[in-house]
DNA sequence: AGTGATTTGTGCGTATGTATG
DNA sequence: CCATACATACGCACAAATCAC
């Protein structure tokens, strides 16, 4: 593993967006397909809470780059599903 | 959505405050019913911080309007159900 | 049909840091 | 100093949906 897909809890950048920054770029590089690991294997694999997990899962949603659903679990949307147009995120 | 259903933060009131009043006025008029928005959504439709929402619901449930049930959510209490004899908060 | 495991949804508690009045 | 308020971040428990058997 990379040094550049390492959370650092001393950063500025608070750890659940670096997670999300991280998951962003292997999704658009197109690495991770399908299903997401677990919320709890991503906060074993990151060392994260599940506060931050889930937080940075929100922000990929609100992107429309993945999608949750209870009890089946997050899968990528596939890049023709993406909006790409309008990044609602101005901020 | 009428003003008066938006937080003021230049009030004098504090804003959790203000969002116990609105909730308030919503269930008294039987606007809402059975499950309240989730905090997450709370703080993203009123614009405030988890702390000002718990502190907002915190009122209403001493105040027996409002049940937050561990796991499932918050739930307005039917008015049948409601404490009408002593409101403990006036304001 | 039923039982248990998995996974997300939700709430509760607590803590730290920053900022304002 | 203290209350208000937001952001971040950890932990736990329970519910609900789904899956696997």
């Amino acid at each position: 593993m990379a040094v550049t897909d390492a959370i650092d809890h001393d950063a500025p950048t608070p750890v659940y967006k670096q997670l999300a920054a991280i998951l962003r770029r292997r999704i658009e590089a197109g690495d991770l397909v399908g299903r997401l690991p677990a919320e709890a294997d991503l906060m074993e694999i990151y060392g994260l809470g599940r506060d931050s997990v889930r937080k940075g899962l929100t922000l990929l949603k609100e992107a429309g780059l993945i999608e949750s659903v209870q009890g089946r679990g997050t899968f990528v949307v596939p890049p023709d599903q993406r909006p790409k147009g309008e990044p609602e995120s101005s901020e």
